[in-house]
DNA sequence: AGCCGATCTGAGCGGAACTTGAGGATCACG
DNA sequence: CGTGATCCTCAAGTTCCGCTCAGATCGGCT
């Protein structure tokens, strides 16, 4: 059963090769995202069963390897990773990952998930061949439509001209720019940015949406899908033909 | 979509029967492993999506329920445990459990891991009936027709068009899509659109099939089954009989 | 404590989405 | 063919949901 490990420190990575491979595992090691992503384009080899994502402390890129690989792929994930808090983990699932384990973790207990996992099976390799447009996915700043993203520094700008946001502003436009175009329902935005578990009262959503519609003055940006959450509407012409 | 909660203390289930409801769970509460598998013989419904089992102490029949529920369906199943211990978990999953959660857990998370499982959806039920309907399960974007659906940005386009769909039309188109050819009974439509089981009393039905069909704009698609329910006709030509 | 920005809540508005009802079309079956 | 059941269309209601504004509350800082 082949097996993809993406681990950036080599002591780490050799002692887990080990492990797997003891267990019947055929494991090839990933040193990076890129690497990663690599190794899962369809080479006519045995696909990967599943995919083990630990990426050390730069966690954003974690998450970010993660959806570019679901993007991709219907290859089953188990984030791995230190950061335990809640927000995390949630985020890391929302993502698409299948678990989430963190360290230090029982070395049996992740066996255990990893065959859970793969015996689950991959989804029907969800693009076989045709994708040719999709996944516009954001890396390091967003730049579009003139907005730029510093996630690192929680700033904003818009054609240059600095816009200061709030805590709940930024987090909003962060969550919402993660995949321009994808829909995020309201729970789901609910128990990404608010802490988790929390129901909105109120218009609490609403305002803030809001709010951050007029800092940007880009009309259109965040659009409101009824019943369901929002969206950024990404660069291009969404076409907003009506009826 | 419909979760099978099993758990014996009536106040847990109540709190959480609330709030997978306001998540948009339709909830079936089992009291006892019995009537949990009672619950899964497949009686014609909408099948579960996942089981949630938590049987609070005694524990070992908690495992037993696993094994059994396993035995006879491929549904996730995502056990809850006080029950912490690492030999407890290895053992849960070991037994066909798709995920482990122990208690005090984060309201946030397990909706997320409950949506991760129920993404990845059931396996082919190992015993039970003849799976007629193979359930082509669609995961990446339909394409059939030049119809494409994108579950993810809840966009429909037709032969690169953008058709702008409500929410009722797109569930609606969504559901049906899910495989194509098969009949899809009222009841089943409207538990799975529509919140809670609630008999459509007007032409509501007809009217979101209607609209959906002039915007759509792909006559012959949205075919109607008298007196049981609506299906998708797939791309093939596979009736061209006219008469 | 007192200040000030950030966040939350509640009411009202407007419009989109949904529902309902009636009449016409179509189908299955005798 | 005739008839009843079922489905489709159209045009009202009616509900629901997101937006805005204004005031209350929270929380960090001096």
């Amino acid at each position: 059963m082949r097996l993809l490990l993406v681990e950036d420190d080599e002591r780490v990575a050799a002692a887990l090769v080990a492990v797997l491979g003891r267990h019947g595992f055929q494991v090839r090691h990933a040193r990076s995202g890129h690497e990663a992503l690599d190794a899962l384009v369809p080479d006519g080899n045995e696909p990967y069963r599943v995919v083990l994502l630990d990426l050390g402390l730069p966690d954003r890129d974690g998450f970010e390897v993660c959806s570019r690989i679901r993007a991709g792929s219907g290859v089953p994930v188990i984030m791995v990773t230190a950061r335990a808090d809640v927000r995390s983990r949630i985020h890391g699932l929302n993502l698409g990952a299948d678990d989430y384990v963190t360290k230090p973790y029982d070395m049996g207990e992740l066996l255990a998930r990893i065959h859970a996992v793969a015996r689950r099976g991959a989804a029907p390799s969800s693009v076989p061949a045709p994708a040719p447009d999709t996944v516009p996915q954001q890396r390091g700043p967003l730049e579009s439509r003139g907005i730029r993203i510093d996630r690192e520094r929680r700033r904003v700008s818009v054609d240059g001209r600095d816009v200061p946001l709030t805590r709940k502003e930024f987090d909003l436009l962060a969550l919402l720019s993660q995949s321009p175009g994808v829909v995020y329902r309201r729970e789901q935005i609910f128990s990404e940015v608010w802490r988790s578990g929390w129901e909105g009262n109120g218009r609490t959503l609403e305002v803030h949406i809001g709010s951050l519609r007029n800092k940007l003055a880009l009309p259109g940006l965040v659009e409101a899908v009824r019943g369901v959450g929002y969206r950024l509407i990404p660069d291009g012409p969404s076409a907003p033909a009506e009826h």
